[in-house]
RNA sequence: UGGGGUGUCGCCAAGCGGUAAGGCACGGGACUUUGACUCCCGCAUUCGUAGGUUCGAAUCCUGCCACCCCAGCCA
């Protein structure tokens, strides 16, 4: 795996460089990943997971993990357990410690009466809606609450009968005390707590009151000596209140800073939250971790490596431009990582017999292969080779177009390892399609002798029909029909309720419509032997068709593999255009 | 027509006043008992745009254009 401190810097690193040679925080970096226990992770979130802990082991300095868990309505143990989970799948350990809002409730609580008692902070009778009539628009300023102007002893007896549950849900707010003229909306007296009378799932029915994001992040960064906290884009507007709380609150440290950088988008992916919880709870996908989800647990299950996505995340960059990357470039992280580690081996997903006419019955040789071509220490296996045989249906043509290396009337192949045969005729169904070879097998040809040297066009993949085990092959394909799967990224909650309630964008609302019906197929095949014994989770390398992983479905003699990515296929590439092109 | 950001090859992304890195994709070729892998070669006279400063600008200045974020008692 990558090691931080030789990676290519970004511009978050340079930041840190010249803190540090500013001499900031004593030399100090610290980090922290803070995640709101609201749902799965998927693709998305690694970037944010790599950039804090990557940043704290380049400067050998500690990384946080702290779940920012102030909203119960939302959150759940549920999601914690799953979400340490996937970091630690990712290879990353929270070195800094282990954190929770919560654990600061009642300190926040403290610091807000100390906002109260500083003249910084009031409680608010307005109603939800005439605190949104009265911020003010993009272009006009608010105007200030009547209730802005509370004694100091009438907004504690106030706020401290909010925290004793006084008061219904909504009645009442605590608001910051700034600016309701600010050409940032932020600052216009921002509410900072609210009552909400549901259980937390991790402090029960100790608080009805609870602290909002931007007082509550900036309390946790400044107790937990954060020094970098690094965010998404979309917090920028948030950082003049995030350094408003901070100085406040009195804190006298050097302040954490907050530093932005773009989220991650892709091609082809889903990664609205909304849309992938409705394709699993309308019945579209398995669950979570589907092997098609982008989820980190989809991914794992598909085969994916933790290697595969940090080196995609260190490929794709760092920067503040709002950038989609291209899915293609993961498939390539997956395919190079497991290009040099996944063991060879055969399996043939769509059979056609082919019998060796020539070949002795019942005479059964043994055929040493090799795991890997390039890692001899992977080992080798055996595979046992006669007279009924597997291929692979489309490495058959009656009639082949030019180029076609594989198998024809008349043709000889390589079989993997093994002779060169050739066909002699092929046996067709009544429509004329190919249901058995009938072969000849050239008996000098045998792979490692003389007769070996011979070259013929190509080589295909088999498997010997006598001990063949069958396997159940999932292959999946994007869940979109359409490329335009990015434009479904992560959308904030007000656009996805306003989107509820008036669906403006038909092809969004019509997401359900535009879904693959094929993005999973399910393919029985046959396979060597050797892999009867394989383990869910073991990934290997099926000849000439694809990356493979083995699903926890499988039972003892009947395994089930995912197909975790195809191999690049130039010749149907080519034979595409070739089709295309007449 | 408020504020905050961003604009460099199809997609990412270096570059920080000295004359456009790299990756993916793509095209061509070599090799090949995986049409995989690997290996070569090609792929921005140009950096949103219009001016200006300078011997010299993607880098500095000015205007304009485009896109993203902000009016949750979400994070």
């Amino acid at each position: 795996m990558q090691d931080a401190k030789t990676m290519r810097t970004n511009f978050i690193w340079d930041i840190v460089d010249t803190d540090l040679s500013n001499g900031k925080n004593g030399g100090r970096v610290q980090t922290r990943f803070p995640p709101e226990p609201n749902g799965y992770f998927h693709i998305g979130h690694c970037k944010a997971i790599c950039i804090n802990f990557l940043t704290a082991q380049r400067y050998d300095g500690l990384c946080n993990l702290r779940f920012d868990d102030t909203n119960p309505s939302k959150e759940s143990e549920e999601y914690v357990r799953a979400i340490m989970e996937d970091i630690r799948w990712l290879g990353f350990e929270w070195t800094g410690g282990l954190y929770y809002a919560s654990d600061y409730f009642p300190t926040m609580y403290e610091l807000a009466l100390k906002l109260i008692r500083e003249g910084n902070a009031y409680v608010c009778d307005l109603t939800h809606e005439q605190i949104r009539a009265t911020r003010g628009t993009l272009t006009e300023p608010g105007s200030n609450s009547p209730y802005r102007e509370r004694s100091v002893e009438e907004n504690l007896d106030l706020f401290q009968r909010m925290k004793a549950g006084e008061f219904a849900d909504g009645t009442r707010v605590l608001r910051a005390k700034i600016d309701m003229s600010s050409p940032n909306m932020n600052m216009r007296d921002p509410v900072i707590y609210r009552i909400v009378h549901v259980a937390h799932h991790r402090t029960g029915d100790a608080w009805c009151i609870y602290p909002m994001y931007d007082y509550a992040h900036s309390i946790e960064d400044a107790l937990e000596r954060i020094t970098h906290s690094l965010c998404s884009l979309e917090f920028e507007n948030h950082r003049p209140l995030y350094d408003w709380v901070v100085e406040k609150c009195g804190f006298t440290q050097e302040p954490p800073r907050q530093i932005e950088f773009a989220r991650l988008n892709m091609t082809r992916t889903i990664m609205s939250k909304r849309y992938l919880r409705q394709l699993v709870e309308g019945g579209h996908v398995a669950g979570w971790d589907d092997p098609r989800m982008p989820t980190i647990a989809g991914m794992r299950r598909r085969g994916y490596t933790p290697a595969a996505i940090r080196d995609f995340v260190d490929r794709i960059g760092m920067s503040k431009a709002d950038s989609v990357a291209d899915f293609g470039l993961l498939e390539h992280c997956v395919r190079e990582d497991l290009g040099n580690t996944a063991a060879r081996a055969m399996a043939v997903l769509r059979p056609i017999k082919v019998v060796l006419t020539n070949w002795p019955e019942g005479q059964v040789e043994t055929l040493t292969l090799e795991n890997h071509p390039d890692h001899p220490e992977l080992g080798e296996r055996q595979v046992t080779f006669g007279r009924e045989l597997y291929i692979e249906q489309e490495d058959f043509m009656l009639d082949p177009p030019k180029k076609f290396f594989r198998l024809f009337p008349g043709g000889e192949v390589r079989l993997k390892g093994a002779y060169i045969i050739k066909c002699e005729k092929a046996i067709v169904d009544p429509q004329g399609n190919p249901i058995e070879l009938r072969c000849t097998v050239d008996l000098d040809s045998k792979s490692g002798c003389e007769g070996a040297a011979r070259k013929v066009k190509g080589t295909l993949h088999w498997v010997h029909a006598a001990d063949a085990v069958p396997v159940e092959a999932r292959l999946y394909e994007p869940l979109l029909k359409d490329e335009n799967a990015e434009e479904l990224g992560e959308e904030n909650e007000a656009a996805e309720a306003a989107e509820s309630l008036a669906p403006a964008h038909h092809d969004k609302k019509d997401f359900i419509s535009r879904l693959n019906p094929e993005s999973l197929s399910v393919a029985h095949g046959y396979a060597e032997p050797a892999l009867a014994q394989a383990n869910p989770g073991d990934r290997f390398q099926f000849l000439r068709v694809g990356y493979f992983t083995m699903d926890a479905d499988s039972m003892p003699g009947a395994p089930v593999f995912n197909r975790t990515v195809s191999l690049k296929d130039s010749w149907s590439k080519m034979a595409g255009q070739e089709a295309a092109g007449r």
